[in-house]
DNA sequence: ACCCTCGAATGTTAAC
DNA sequence: GTTAACATTCGAGGGT
């Protein structure tokens, strides 16, 4: 077997193994969410409740932006943009 | 081979059908809505604005009902949600 | 307001309206794709597999030779190839 | 205001703020999986099988038999099984 | 204890 | 070719 096929084998393998770590990793952070969420039941409060709060908690920021882009919308297709001309 | 088996196969064979069925019209959907992309755009209008559009009308009325959670939501952890006393 | 825009918002509110009701029609659809599966389930199919098969059906057979070929070439690489030994 | 409630804004607070924590992290290494990805990418390698592999990896083994046994039973049943006749 | 609904994660496909 | 939208799939959580 050639010398680059081994290197290319060898490349694989590394990159096989990294990304397995991370996603270890990552499965160890998820569990910890879990963990947390289950803390959280044992104090008393609503777990379904908690992860709709995380929830849009996350999506606020986006929406602000997209309802500021809500604005450019009807203008950029009505043609009336700022920034665009009638091109 | 058996009845049982042999009715079974053709259980089988008309679920597939008709799933296949179903998927194709449901592609054909799509292709129209595609279409009516592409004539958009031809009329000069920004697809991906316009997606956007779209995108917001749909969430628009479930926002309203998550907001509404929302209130419901840090009440309810705190234990202070009408409905639920102290416990 | 010209009566240019006034034709261009026409246009945006029938082409929003249009891919609105496509959108509806293609989520019936799917909604009857889901009840077949229901009613393969209730009669003994097992619906993970059932699925995997209407997947299977569509794809090209050559495209899938080729990606198996990849995939042993990379898993015999890791020393993971089924029934061949390391070549 | 009772103490009490004070007291569980207080917690609540603290989970949230846990919760977001970690979920970050999690992005994080999500991203740095990507960026492994890109890089094999960028080395020639199909990202698509690679991905397989990764999967595959993870399977056990029996469960992945048994599936592939419900498959062919399914596909024989339509007439389309691999290699072997009607039996 | 099981099913079922829901949300997250992945894989695929189209747009640019 | 790269990025983002889209559809599908998988898994966890809650209800019965």
């Amino acid at each position: 077997m050639s010398a680059d096929t081994n290197f290319a084998k060898d490349q694989l393998r590394q990159i096989v193994e990294r990304i397995e770590r991370l996603e270890e990793e990552k499965q160890a952070i998820a569990a910890d969410i879990k963990e947390v969420y289950a803390e959280a039941k044992a104090l008393g409060f609503d777990t379904k409740v908690l992860r709709k709060v995380i929830t849009l908690r996350k999506k606020d920021p986006q929406e602000r932006e997209e309802e500021e882009m809500m604005l450019h919308t009807y203008l950029s297709a009505l043609g009336m943009a700022p920034d665009f001309g009638e091109e």
